[in-house]
DNA sequence: ACGTTGACCTATA
DNA sequence: GTATAGGCCAACG
């Protein structure tokens, strides 16, 4: 397992609950910058992963939920959000801009 | 080994 | 405001 991955996990891991940030914002937090495509790679790894990755509150920059079709079942990252307390409406989440958490600012 | 794909982002038209 | 293009780089066939 390379550093990278492991990385976005524990940076995933560290996501409050009700709160979403996204793919870029990650990537620029671990210095990928640019290969977003990357932290999506490893969202997608980690669903055969020992520990529990909340993929659910990572979105695009957009606050669309571009992923969901990896779940299990498309609608199960939703229920997911909205148990969290999470408002999702046509595929993206209502108030993203207030529920945005930004790595950068917030483990610094 | 090579071409295609992808849970993205930014820029330009 | 939507549309299209380019860049990124690892994994898959």
């Amino acid at each position: 397992m390379s550093d990278f991955y492991q990385k976005v996990y524990e940076v995933v891991r560290q996501i409050p609950v009700g709160r979403v940030t996204s793919y870029g914002a990650i990537a620029r937090y671990l210095g990928t910058a640019g290969s977003s495509r990357m932290v999506g790679w490893a969202m997608n790894l980690s669903h055969h992963q020992e520990a529990y990755v909340p993929a659910h509150r990572v979105v695009n920059r957009n606050g669309l939920l571009t992923g969901k079709i990896h779940f299990g079942s498309p609608g199960e990252m939703e229920e997911l959000l909205e148990n969290e307390g999470v408002v999702v409406e046509n595929d993206g989440v209502t108030g993203f801009d207030r529920l945005f958490w930004d790595p950068m600012k917030e483990l610094r």
